[in-house]
DNA sequence: ATGGTTTTTGTAATCGTTTACATATTTGGT
DNA sequence: ACCAAATATGTAAACGATTACAAAAACCAT
């Protein structure tokens, strides 16, 4: 492999100069840029990355750790953000917390360890009690996932909003006694339940909801188990894009057609609610906006470090599919909560 | 931050002891085990990530380059590699190289630069022509996608014959004028078109098959496009999910029911295809078990840098469902191919 | 031409580890 | 008790870049 030196020689220069073309500074002659770059394509030089890190304590690198990487969600999320990092120059470590905080933790670390010049961080609900950017030597840009008066920059949904809404369609639909499951382990499902029970309350019916892990196996096993029990309940709604599919898998294991016997809705807009019969109602987020959105953010933070705390919270959109659609008194069952 | 000679000090032994203290290395007595543990735990010391891998010309990260992160089956992969990963105490380079050649390129020599211990690659057709390990720097395994003569460790299913299974079964149920929606991207692809062809032609049947980048748009259009004309097909069969998604996506949208007019099937048992009624046919892959077996073959590779080449081939199973039920000859439209 | 700026270039120190080698210590056989 | 071999520890030289500082060259107004 050739090193700076062998450049340095080929190109009849010091490595000073060297370094100093390859690092685009200015106040080197046009003839010397010319005959490094040449030097460096002859040899095919490629710079030690350790060394230059040692060295200038400093790396191209920002870290992203999501909390489940097979929710799509995440997936998209991380797309946006390789995307615009590739166009900056910066490498992206992707890691999976796995909703663990304590894998969650070791990610942090890890990316202490490696230098990176900011993260951007889903994080669990533990990790997020009392997060403050100021504690990493990096800054950190949360997404999806934030409280109201949490101190770091952070790109979300309006949550609240976004559940009241969803809820609120389906009591004007007719659907009074609506369960909501929620994941726990995440600001974001918290939320979509205050958005929640702020709609049931607002129309005085009672708040019946299921708090559980964000898994499909969880959720599909909760829903299955309450739709054992009688009365049915009038709809069912989901905190997130993986508890809705557990939810509609148990609606479709127990063979409970929807909407006719129970409504069902819940968050993000994949591909699949709109092909399940007949159709699932979802809030649709924008989710590659939500992705470049945080790391614009991160990139304006590690410009200006001092800047103040700054915060995007972006609107979810409401699809009205079928599988809420209006009750006609016929074929309601009678809502007698 | 504390330095290793910090923590020389704080124990009152030589740098070089801590060094072999950290590393682990044999032949330093207990007591200075002890007193250096001590010291890093006391001065919450961390090594330095550059300087160790500039003196060590070593790194503990592996690469996994997938195709394309937004299908599940990479995503699933990747959770596999990064669990074994974890447990070995590597770190994973994730990348995601958008069915892009060029991209792909880039990442590799990214993995070259960050001096990685081997790298995991499912590699787009073009990588994949002439591709041989030998002609980098570390060890690279292929996962997924791979020809018969690639000089390269590799994990993949038994695409030929999975595919033909898959077709066998739909011809056995009475659908004969078939057509195959691949992709031209993936030597995958490419491999699944020749089961089915062979399939077909062991029953006389014609071949109609639809080449096209490997995207939910690009089939979802063609698909469209050929749903147009007449005679409808018998049934349509996708080489991916997520060309399967577009198909089923083309059928909703122009109201064509399945199996009753135009049956299907395709690859990869996502939880969507049970959903979606009356369920998809598919061939389910053991896709944990194939992200598994591709770390697995790796650290043996980077253990043993000198074996034989190896291959790993896993077996599909048909999961038959509603999409390709057996046709009565009642509602099927006559096959006058 | 001259001396003072400014700009360009080069030399050598430095980043924080690992590890080759030298030295000190222990061990064990006689 | 002694010496050779084995084992434990320390010293200092790498690793390959960046960059502070010094030196040289170029520029410009007198």
């Amino acid at each position: 492999m050739a090193q700076i030196k062998d450049v340095a020689k080929q190109a009849g220069v010091s490595v000073a100069s060297v370094s100093r073309v390859l690092a685009g500074h200015a106040g080197v002659s046009e003839s010397i840029r010319q005959r490094v770059l040449a030097a460096v394509q002859e040899l095919e030089y490629r710079p030690d990355l350790a060394a230059r890190r040692l060295r200038s304590r400093q790396t191209d690198t920002i870290g992203l750790i999501v909390s489940d990487i097979r929710n799509p969600f995440f997936t998209e999320v991380s797309r946006a953000v390789e995307d615009v990092a590739y166009q900056h120059r910066l490498r992206v470590i992707l890691c999976n917390a796995d909703e663990d905080p304590e894998k969650e933790a070791l990610y942090l670390d890890l990316m202490r360890d490696e230098n990176v010049r900011g993260v951007i961080l889903s994080p669990t609900f533990a990790t997020l009690t009392g997060f403050r950017s100021h504690d990493y030597p990096f800054p950190v840009v949360l997404v999806d996932r934030c409280d109201r008066d949490t101190a770091a920059d952070a790109v979300v949904l309006d949550n609240i909003d976004a559940a009241y809404r969803l809820t609120t369609h389906l009591i004007e639909n007719g659907y009074r006694r609506n369960i909501f499951f929620y994941g726990t382990t995440s600001a974001t499902g918290r939320q979509r339940h205050e958005g929640y029970a702020t709609a049931m309350a607002a129309h005085g019916l009672e708040v019946h909801a299921e708090a559980l892990p964000a898994t499909v196996d969880r959720a599909r096993a909760a829903a299955r188990e309450r739709l054992r029990r009688r009365p049915l309940p009038d709809a069912l709604v989901a905190s997130s894009g993986l508890i809705l599919l557990g939810l509609t898998e148990a609606l479709r294991e127990t063979r409970i057609r929807f909407p006719d016997s129970v409504a069902l809705a819940g968050f993000d807009d994949l591909p699949w609610t709109r092909l399940v019969e007949p159709g699932i109602t979802v809030i649709a987020q924008p989710i590659y906006d939500i992705g470049r959105a945080a790391i614009e953010l991160l990139l304006q933070r590690i410009a200006k470090p001092e800047q103040a705390v700054r915060r995007v919270v972006l609107r979810g959109e409401l699809v009205e599919r079928g599988s809420s659609a209006k009750r006609t008194g016929a074929t309601a069952s009678a809502s007698m909560a």
